[in-house]
DNA sequence: TTGATTTTGTCAATCGGTTGCCAAATAAAG
DNA sequence: CTTTATTTGGCAACCGATTGACAAAATCAA
């Protein structure tokens, strides 16, 4: 390619404006039937004669025909889209939500559109409001809204949440207890008597959650556990935090999720701290890369595809039946321990 | 979840049905004007007396307006939606491209709708289709359509494609001459004679150009290098390949993308093979992850965010100028060679 | 003051479906 | 062979905005 913009060909292809497809209209004219006709016989099987219907099938497909949403969506207020938010689209951790989310919406015939917090609330609150008026219903993954503008979005449409406790909102949380009682077992087992937490944001709910289920199993086993942070969910901040957590004499960190254990890790590797001689080091969620670590990065793992599955599949619920309650689904998904090479016993322990 | 659903509280807020907002009807008789001299003032700036104006507009305000995407979209035929098209959404190589066509469509006003081929021509086909209609346009990221179809989907809304050259559709592709180039000189450098390439899917454009240069560049200083493959563009494939890289004799390979480079680095390495001493492995674009791997991933750095960037741009640029002509865009975007410790001198070379 | 221009705002049609209401057609019952 | 019940399909209003055509009002010129 040169410097100059250079026409792959002549003529750009003249294109109809607007939805260049056939409409009800003109499979009406074809069928000759009644353009309402052919609206119920595509939306309303059985209603109108089989004879009729297959006929008019036909000539939908020998037209091509494809609804025109917009149109549909006009008298119904209904649109089949629905948001997904999501706290930083490159936070692998939200890879594997994604997926199984946009299998549970194409499965059930929606279509996913994804939305970027980008780790804060105002950008949260704009694109909500951006987005709201486009589709059925919104899961927030990780919010980092407040409560009541949680409880304002509900009000408009369907809202699901994920990783967030909001009183009236449908919310689905993964069991953490279990992951987080082994990984304290483990790291008791290994000889560790002082252990920290680095903390990711404080807005975020599931922050305060696993911070709050570690100081209950630490307490529980006798063990010391100080709180290093708020920090921001990231690898830089994990790398930054090292001189804290040295300082503080621990023998142990376990971090808010893998980024930032990750980040922990290699700084400590690259600073000559041996891991886990020196420090043990874990995370949670089991993202993608934790295993490339050397060592491998210990972690909580949480289920995150079925959350995605899960998450949608509770909202595409309320949107299809507006007296639902909300509930906290997702009890049954457990997280469970994956040990690597990141904890070990403390050296002279 | 517990075997009953459990409330999290007894009333679910009651919602109006549809779009509860005001509509222009609200805002006229507030105003005491025409709903058509509404919609004047607030699409068309200065058509409108400014007093008259003032006043619309501070109805709307007071009323929380906000227009009806849809009602909008139906005598326009415009959306403000646009559609980016990645062959696998869990694919690290997509989250910077992600990210910053997500930027670029934030900016220009339009919302990124992410649809995910699953690696497959067939569902490919299926999502642009269902797409289509209620886009302005589309981003195809390595595309497996036949040129045929994505000249199809050309001739009813803008299609502009990353990564993949169709005749007429406006592309755009990173410069991989520099990278590869500087690839070729480092491992000729360490004194490679035999190296292989590693392939991806074969209907994966890209996966071809690659191969290409390689071959090209190769040949160029009097290196031999072999292809195997076609293989999946994933961990488990690069993984699989590890036999056949045996067998073949050659001291480096040089993988289709990272995802395999890494799934063969670390299948050697766990399988007694060191590298770099047995083997060098390098691969393409720099994911996220590349430098976690021990040794460190080679790689020939792609500028993802920049390419998605460009891709967005491109594309609204054509949504917003229908006679715009096709351009291969990205000129100036090169990639790089990042040396990390995969590769080094073969042993005995 | 009158006529010519320009500005401002109204009317009404339109985009492509959905749906309540009703009448015609058909089937079942008497 | 009616009468009644049930299908089936058509009519027309409606969702909320946009826009061409045009009339009314305001501005300017002579």
């Amino acid at each position: 390619m040169t410097a100059t913009e250079e026409p792959t060909n002549g003529s750009s292809a003249k294109r109809k404006p607007g939805n260049s497809g056939a409409t009800i209209y003109d499979i009406a004219k074809l069928a000759g039937v009644n353009p309402s006709t052919v609206s119920r016989a595509l939306t309303t099987p059985g209603r109108i004669n089989e004879r009729t219907e297959a006929k008019i099938r036909a000539a939908a497909t020998e037209l091509n025909y494809r609804v025109n949403p917009f149109a549909r969506a006009l008298p119904t207020g209904r649109t089949k889209l629905i948001a997904l938010m999501v706290a930083n689209i490159t936070n692998p951790v939200f890879f594997d939500v994604v997926r199984g989310a946009q299998e549970a919406a194409t499965l059930a015939g929606y279509t996913l559109v994804i939305a970027d917090s980008e780790e804060s609330a105002e950008q949260e609150a704009i694109a909500a409001n951006k987005i709201m008026p486009v589709v059925d219903g919104i899961a927030l993954v990780t919010s980092r809204l407040e409560d009541e503008q949680i409880a304002a979005l509900h009000a408009e449409k369907p809202v699901v949440t994920m990783n967030r406790v909001v009183q009236g909102v449908s919310s689905t949380i993964p069991d953490s207890v279990p992951g987080v009682d082994q990984l304290i077992a483990h790291l008791g087992s290994l000889g560790h008597k002082s252990i920290a937490y680095l903390s990711g944001p404080s807005s975020a709910w599931m922050n305060n959650h696993r911070w709050g289920l570690l100081l209950d199993a630490a307490v529980k086993v006798g063990m010391n556990i100080v709180e290093i942070g708020p920090n921001s969910p990231t690898l830089e901040a994990g790398k930054a935090a090292l001189s804290r957590v040295r300082a503080s004499g621990v023998t142990a960190v376990v971090a808010y999720n893998d980024l930032m254990a990750i980040g922990l890790l290699r700084e400590a590797v690259a600073n000559g701290v041996s891991v886990p001689g020196n420090l043990s080091v874990a995370g949670f969620d089991d993202i993608f890369g934790a295993d490339f670590t050397s060592p491998g990065t210990t972690t909580v793992k949480t289920p995150l595809l079925e959350l995605g599955r899960i998450v949608i599949n509770r909202l595409i619920a309320e949107i299809e039946d507006p007296e639902a309650t909300a509930v906290n689904a997702a009890t049954g998904l457990v997280t469970t321990l994956v040990v690597r090479g990141s904890t070990g016993q403390p050296r002279q322990a």
